[in-house]
DNA sequence: CGATGATATGTCCGATACGACATATGCGTC
DNA sequence: GACGCATATGTCGTATCGGACATATCATCG
C-alpha cells in the first residue's frame, strides 16, 4: 500500500490496520473514502491553481479556514456534502464533479 | 419549471416560490439538488431493476424500509455521503456513481 | 369489501457534522 | 532569532443527519 496515501488516511481519522492494510475497511468504504480523497484534492487544485488563500476560500463558503483545511485533508470530519456543495459554490459544474469521483482509482 | 420536477422539491422539503420558480435557490443550491435526485432516481432504478423491495435494500444497507423511501425521494434528510455509500454497498462502482453526477442536468 | 404487501410520511432521539475559536506548525523575509 | 502570513490540529456548542417506530396511502387479489 502506498505510504503517503495510508498517511493520509490514517491522519484523516481512519484506523488503518497494521499488517493487513485495508483489510480492516470493506470495499466499500475503501470506494468511499477514496472518493472523499478526489473531492479534496480537487477542491485544493481548484483553490492553488486560483492563488487563493484558505481563509479566502471560507470567507467565500461562510466558513472558517480551519474547516477548509480539514476539506482539504479529508479528514473524517468533513461530509461528502460539504466537499460537493464547496466545489459547486467555487464555480465548479455538477460535471465537473461527476468526473473527478469518476476518475479511476 | 417541470411540474413534476417541482412538486419534487417540494416534497423533498424544500421551499419553491410561487411565481419566480428557481429564484429563491441560488444557482449552486440548485445544482446542488439536481444532483440529488440523481442519485436518488439511480437508486431506485437499481432496486427496481434487481426486483429488490425497499425493505430488502433497508435490510443490506443496515437501515430501515423508511430511510430507503426518504434516499429514493431524495428528503430534506438524506445526505449525499448516504446515498453515495448506500449505492457502493449496492455494488456500484465510485466510476457509475460520477457518471450519474456527471450526467447532463 | 377485507386483507396482504409495498411504499410513503411524520416524529423522536442519539450520533455526527459544522462553524468557531484557540493554538500549533511551517516558511519566508528581514 | 523575530515577525508576518499560510496552513494544520484540537476542542466545543449547536444544528443537522440517520435509524427506528408508528402510521398512512396505495395496489392487487381473493
Amino acid at each position: 500500500m502506498d505510504k503517503t496515501k495510508r498517511t493520509r488516511l490514517e491522519t484523516a481519522g481512519w484506523r488503518v490496520g497494521d499488517a493487513p492494510d485495508f483489510l480492516e475497511l470493506t470495499a466499500e468504504e475503501a470506494a468511499f473514502v477514496e472518493l472523499k480523497l478526489a473531492l479534496a484534492d480537487y477542491l485544493r487544485d481548484i483553490r492553488v491553481q486560483h492563488g487563493w488563500t484558505q481563509t479566502y476560500v471560507a470567507r467565500v463558503l461562510g466558513s472558517s479556514q480551519s474547516r477548509v483545511a480539514k476539506m482539504e485533508a479529508a479528514d473524517a470530519s468533513v461530509s461528502v456534502d460539504l466537499l460537493v456543495k464547496s466545489l459547486l459554490t467555487l464555480g465548479v459544474s455538477r460535471k465537473q464533479v461527476g468526473q473527478v469521483i469518476a476518475r479511476a482509482a
